[in-house]
DNA sequence: GTAAAATGTTCCCGGAGAGAACATATCGCG
DNA sequence: CGCGATATGTTCTCTCCGGGAACATTTTAC
């Protein structure tokens, strides 16, 4: 952002309370660059320090020391350019170091899955448990710790950032404790704590929702669009998330974007939540299953998602609305009807409409977005995060 | 926030891109802190050096500093304190100075008034005309520089930050253009740039409903509470904006937060955005009106209301609900209904219940609301915008 | 009136980035 | 094959900023 950008802006950035805004001192200055630079490696792949110099705007001495700190740091490597194809002196190529990685978990209503994700997003290794009854949480915490054990064999010397667990609930703000989990049958968990203290690493807890749309943002179809209203249709019912000039939608306690929840019909049904006509009690996996191929029965759960997207432009006005799960399915198979029916609905002023798509990442994004997660306090302040060696 | 803070809540700050985040230069310290301490004292009032010397962490001979320099740039002025009551010497007082204004317009339906608003949030002058028809662009822009010169004359040099129109409309994000107020019948007015250039200051604009949730942030019932969802019902509809975190919703257009648009009933009347059972269809000043002393009937519309909030509620998870104009006098009326209604419906995992209130400030909310968006440069960087003599 | 306490003021220090000067590596051309 | 042009890495110096110590100032308590 430009200072100009920040001026004209006013409005985007609430002026901030005195309690809430430290005092800068020169050292987070140097905490800010270093952070800059490692999280453009981290999402920008290998990047010249040429390259960096321009994107940042600061000196190619500085970058050079910033750069040397990271390599320093163990965070990521300088080589020399295989072939340049432009004049004058090659500029060493900073790339974030392979064997670095976030653990994160998945537990879910029928399985129990750990990955081992890179800085660049790809999943290096994987276990996967299949379960028979919704695990408890000191199944997933187990199954965890052996999997991490596997995986720390397969790998050999990994470095580890952090771990997340993308669990499908609420999570509190704390990003430690899971209020409720009805699917799972986990209620007031102190999760984050269980497996920080099972893996030997800081680990926190996310909303899969909220963790599946940064995975998006991330390396998806969101990638890079700072205002992205998310749904995922899972057999437990509706996810939503939404990310606002870049940042999460989180709530005050953390409960924000639960969309499935939003009143679609006065007539409906009552929902496990205690209202009647619950965007999730008339779509959802079972009715889309029972329509087969009836066509009009699929249409009027179009017609039903279209309503849902129309009224979510209307609170948020979103450059995109991504479509997860059986909502991707339904879209793919109704895009024009979908389309035209958000249009007719949407409050809008002018012909613009929000672009809407399907995720993106398969059956990946829970665990890259858990990751995400966990490489955010490393990304944040690169130099003050300690890796583990596994 | 604090360091750990940061860290634990590594998903409320999405990644930033490399390209939004340029390089920290040492300036770029000072402007924050110099931000910093005029933010404190515009919103916590007069404060002891002492006192932004705790507050801020930062040390002693720095707050000297930045405090002189605030001086000499006519921005605050120092005090000895009239008494102290405590042991020591004494520390010096630090209050904005009071002739630094900024310009606040509200064109409506059927008025058109200025303020002069000072740093601490109150209005030291003000004029109004009242209009038969509503105003065009130019007839709000000759007012305003007619009513400018006035108040100029009433006040004798104060020294102007800038201005800003509270429009009952959507605003692009570039926070100039009209693009469409209904109600005032503008479309596509580029209507910061005319007011700019009669008013011979740096002029933008805000949507009314975004606006007056600042002011209540600032000065009113949500000061300091920063998840807070608004609505306004005024003769016009009904006005929504959010505070998330901190900051103002506005997507990717600038037209977020249009909750008068959320579908409330799946059967209901056909709305002027295009589609059927929008809340300001079922719930609007009018009917408000027809219902008089039907006790029945306003118990209707406080269950609409209700549901309303219930469906905010799932989506953004406040702190806050607050309520203005007729929806203020509504609630007012069915407090109980309304907040058990609420609870009811609302989707939460926890007998915490986000509280409703009514808004606080009266009729110079949007005065203020646009003051604060105009003093928004002067706060975010000090020493960088340059105070026009009027 | 004196000691204690709190704050303002002054001066020096270390860290951070900018920028200039110099060193190095590649390309293009004769 | 060598030279100049070009772009980048490296080193050194400079400025600016905040931290902190020492000292000065002002009030309260006894």
């Amino acid at each position: 952002m430009t200072d100009e950008g920040v001026t004209v802006d006013g409005d985007a950035l609430s002026p901030t309370r005195v309690a809430a805004s430290r005092g800068s001192r020169n050292d987070q200055t140097r905490r800010h660059n270093l952070s800059t630079l490692l999280t453009a490696v981290h999402y920008g792949g290998p990047l010249t320090r040429a390259q960096l110099t321009r994107e940042t705007g600061l000196n190619r001495s500085t970058i050079g020391g910033l750069s040397a700190e990271l390599s320093a740091l163990g965070l990521v490597v300088e080589d020399a350019a295989a072939e340049t194809g432009s004049v004058g002196r090659p500029s060493l190529i900073v790339r974030p170091r392979p064997d670095v990685i976030a653990l994160a978990l998945h537990p879910d209503v029928d399985a129990l899955e750990l990955g081992a994700v890179a800085v660049d997003g790809t999943v290096v290794a994987r276990r996967r448990l299949g379960v028979d009854a919704p695990p408890s949480p000191d199944d997933a915490v187990a199954f965890a710790a052996a999997a991490a054990r596997e995986i720390a064999a397969e790998l050999g010397g990994a470095r580890v950032a952090g771990a997340a667990a993308a669990v499908p609930g609420l999570v509190a703000v704390d990003g430690d404790t899971v209020v409720a989990a009805p699917h799972l049958g986990w209620r007031g968990v102190a999760f984050g704590t269980s497996l920080t203290a099972a893996l030997g690493v800081r680990s926190t807890v996310g909303n899969d929702a909220n963790l599946g749309l940064r995975a998006e943002w991330s390396y998806g179809s969101a990638r890079g669009v700072d205002n992205v209203v998310y749904l995922n249709g899972s057999a437990s019912g509706i996810g939503g998330a939404a990310l606002l000039g870049g940042r999460m939608l989180r709530g005050g306690r953390g409960y924000g974007g639960e969309f499935g929840h939003m009143l679609i019909r006065s007539d409906g049904e009552r929902c496990s939540c205690g209202r009647s006509g619950c965007l999730e009690t008339v779509l959802n996996a079972e009715r889309l299953d029972a329509a087969g191929h009836d066509h009009a029965a699929i249409d009027a759960l179009a017609d039903v998602l279209a309503a849902a997207i129309a009224n979510l432009e209307s609170a948020f006005d979103p450059d995109l609305v991504l479509l997860g799960g059986f909502l991707g399915q339904l879209f793919d198979a109704r895009r024009e009807r979908i389309a035209s029916g958000v249009r007719d609905q949407a409050f809008r002023p002018d012909a613009e409409d929000a672009a809407i798509a399907r995720a993106g990442l398969g059956g990946n994004r829970l665990l890259i977005g858990a990751a995400e997660r966990a490489f955010a306090p490393l990304l944040a302040d690169p130099a003050g995060v300690e890796l583990v060696r596994m």
